[in-house]
DNA sequence: AGAGAATACAGTGTATACACTTAAATGTAA
DNA sequence: TTACATTTAAGTGTATACACTGTATTCTCT
């Protein structure tokens, strides 16, 4: 995604796009919510200008859509567009392994492996926000921007409904099995058995969160999970 | 890309987001070009404050970049990032394959057929202008909406850089040529005849231009191939 | 009480105005 | 002429203000 310094002139300013951003990626701000410019610029002690720019550029990214009424509101995926986009990251991530194997040092993969180390026995919100963390950092070895890019933007666009399935399933575990062996694959530069993991950890988080949406009358509601804090900010927010 | 109705209230205008973009695709606004605000605000008849929100719209869709002073411009890349665009695009592009035989009609056939028979004596520009179109087309019809969305932009990320390969090298008439393939595969219901030419059509264009960019002082400049009226409203924008 | 008209409200879109920053141009002294 | 200080201009960032639109609410009349 964009350099975290959003400006230099204006750079001191916690950058509302990026406060967006995660709000929405962490689930704080759930798919479907209108989200009012002058709330936010209230929120953020700020004008509607800067605010209906981050809306706009959040919207170019996908996370946020504005209704024929103009009225912005956090995009919410239909179950066949997650299915989607757990395709395509899955296609982009195992395309950079031969990549990620190249460039990383074995400073990088010690560093990876303590990082996934020290996931192990995280609940299920610190831990998403960790994986997260790991597989930007992943994408960040293979020096491919534009490819790293498109996916962390994929990754931030379903990242509300897998946390959805890691709080609700045994996923976490799994993923983060795969985890530790992706390690070992990038330490001995296994570039195949890497994508073949990579490819495997998405299509299997995929089918478990379908399965999971099928079993469910609400088929995929990340709201149930917004943690009690967040909720608050979201009602701060909401209409 | 986005839907072309940016919004139902403030619908009428010519939404300036598109118009930028556009520009840019063609080459009419250069790689590197500084997009002043209020050039761009009087040109289009408004004030800065919308063109100010597509500028940012196009920031995250990676056409524009905003320096460290604050100024925005058209993003420049390097020949690594086009050659990087490239292996995206043929990524994207070839998977969609399957999905676009799976499901095209053969009045869909037939229409692209037709799109590809009109291009085939085309002068260089117009041709471009055609082959984005039909290549979109062929995203389209993979309804796979963010595959296309993802897909759209690199296409439009790199046009302006294909222009300059289109219009140098004997390009065109070979990847007509792998057009009217793509045509018979997708006729002949051989998703993987398809998929082998998209990739085959990136991979040798990319090359092409990369070929070119090499053996020429100033790698890639598509400023120069920018046409005298794209030159005056770019002079118009310009500082 | 219920249907319809009039009003108030909530929200967006955008033009204007002003503060601030950087860089260029100008002027001045050695 | 060159070096340095000063002013000017060009540009950006954003707060405020106002116009517009749809929606809910209230009021009125039957």
């Amino acid at each position: 995604m964009e350099a975290s310094i959003e400006s230099g002139r204006a750079g001191q300013r916690p950058a509302i796009a990026e406060v967006l951003r995660e709000s929405i990626r962490q689930g704080m701000l759930a798919p479907g919510q209108p989200l009012i410019q002058a709330s936010i610029a209230e929120a953020m002690g700020v004008s509607r200008i800067p605010v209906r720019e981050a809306l706009h550029a959040l919207a170019a990214e996908g996370l946020v859509t504005f209704g024929e009424d103009g009225g912005a509101r956090v995009t919410a995926l239909a179950p066949e567009e997650v299915d989607e986009l757990w395709t395509l990251r899955a296609l982009l991530e195992s395309h950079m392994a031969p990549a990620i194997v190249r460039t990383a040092t074995p400073a990088d993969v010690d560093a990876l492996r303590e990082l996934v180390a020290a996931m192990d026995d995280l609940e299920a919100t610190a831990w998403s926000d960790r994986n997260f963390s790991f597989h930007q950092e992943l994408h960040r070895l293979a020096e491919m921007p534009h490819f790293a890019d498109a996916t962390g933007r994929v990754l931030t666009m379903i990242e509300p409904y897998s946390r959805v399935a890691v709080s609700v399933l045994q996923e976490q575990s799994e993923a983060q099995a795969e985890h530790h062996q992706m390690i070992e694959a990038l330490a001995a530069e296994d570039s195949d058995e890497l994508a073949r993991l990579l490819l495997h950890h998405s299509h299997r988080a995929r089918k478990a969160l379908l399965a999971y949406a099928a079993e469910t009358a609400k088929p995929v509601d990340p709201q149930a999970v917004a943690t009690a804090a967040a909720r608050s900010l979201a009602d701060h927010l909401g209409a």
